[in-house]
DNA sequence: CTGACGATACAGACCTGTCTGTTCATATGG
DNA sequence: CCATATGAACAGACAGGTCTGTATCGTCAG
């Protein structure tokens, strides 16, 4: 039963911890976070009901861990797709596209958890909420960076069409054909990027293409 | 259904179902569904619970209900959208990507109902979720009909994006300063049409736009 | 008299969070 | 090397509230 080289686990460790939230985090990207109770994720985790409220102060706080382990979960993945195509902008993009793309046409994906508890909690000082919000800042944040280096007239407009673009992905997934989320990705980026290149027009006339 | 305009009210009437449907729309709206008991319907609404389960057998039935009332509601504006701005495709997809960049600029906005109520219940088989499901499909559907009076090589390719993009505003309204959706919307909707005109390229290269 | 409606009590389940008591590994003092 | 203190973790009962859904009874209009 005792895990570990180096104890770690005992008398202080963080084991029990990290059992809890992983448990949690399934339970609750799995089945709603308002639909799993701390009974259950006590239960699965084969922990004392003691440890999660050690641990975690209230649900919410556990809400909110979770969400902060999502949003590192996340970054780091995504920090991993720009390491193996960070040179040029463009193509970084398109494998962060294609990353997304594959993740959201996954068989049992459920949409993005921020999104998700931010519809589940409307209360806007929530603990969760916050990280919520932080997180589609900083995916605009990180947009905008990489909209910097593509040549584009407004890169902060840019960055805007693309976290709109992605967030859709997020909740459209029901809308896609198989494996289609990728390539529509793509080819409105491309576009985007392309319009965003010329100088910005008005919007109202159609200015029938080039 | 059309349950008659005379007596209406009293003996079978629909005046209280309808007051109830709309007491628990804005109560589930405004705090979410799980977040809002029967009870407190009953109570905001002047009605006794035995009428609520008299006119909705479950609680489920009423949340799908307040999804089929937003969902007419929705179309209903959408199609009072197009009466006005209907001849010029474009002009009508402009037209309705402002109704749209307004609805979300508002200040009490919190979301497509359709996408909140789906994330509060995974659940395949929630009553729900088909209506959620067949909102999202009938948005498609319908910008389909409006791409293929765009003059653009593969329609049902822009209305997918054109999907993705609004389902994207309706969640990103914490991203967006003031009054951006609009125009953010409507020069992202120009430069997909403008990129669907062209011969559809493979997406690796840039191509370096015209 | 019929049937919709209001009012209210109730059942049974579930929820979050607390409290008590026990086990056990480690750290420390002698 | 033994004894004791420390504190995390387990186990489970419990409190107090909320939830959905039902059952009962009175009212009132057509």
């Amino acid at each position: 039963m005792s895990k570990i080289a180096t104890n770690a686990a005992v008398h202080g460790g963080t084991d029990v911890r990290d059992r809890i939230l992983e448990t949690a985090s399934e339970l609750f990207y799995r089945q709603g976070v308002r639909a799993v109770g701390v009974d259950l994720v006590v239960e699965k985790a084969g922990v004392a009901k003691t440890s999660l409220y050690r641990h975690f102060g209230t649900k919410d706080d556990l809400i909110a861990a979770f969400l902060e382990r999502e949003d590192q979960d996340f970054w780091g993945q995504w920090d991993g797709v720009t390491a193996r195509h960070g040179a040029d902008a463009k193509a970084a993009l398109d494998a962060h596209l294609g990353w997304i793309g594959e993740r959201v046409g996954r068989p049992n994906y459920r949409g993005c958890p921020q999104i998700n508890v931010a519809a589940e909690f409307p209360e806007a000082d929530h603990p969760a909420r916050k990280v919520a919000e932080a997180h589609k800042r900083e995916m605009r944040r990180r947009l905008k960076v990489i909209a910097e280096r593509l040549d584009v007239t407004n890169p902060d407009e840019l960055a805007g069409q693309l976290s709109v673009l992605i967030n859709g992905a997020f909740v459209s997934s029901q809308i896609f054909e198989r494996d289609e989320a990728t390539t529509l990705l793509r080819r409105a980026a491309a576009a985007l990027i392309a319009a965003g290149r010329a100088p910005t027009k008005p919007v109202g006339e159609t200015s029938a293409s080039c």
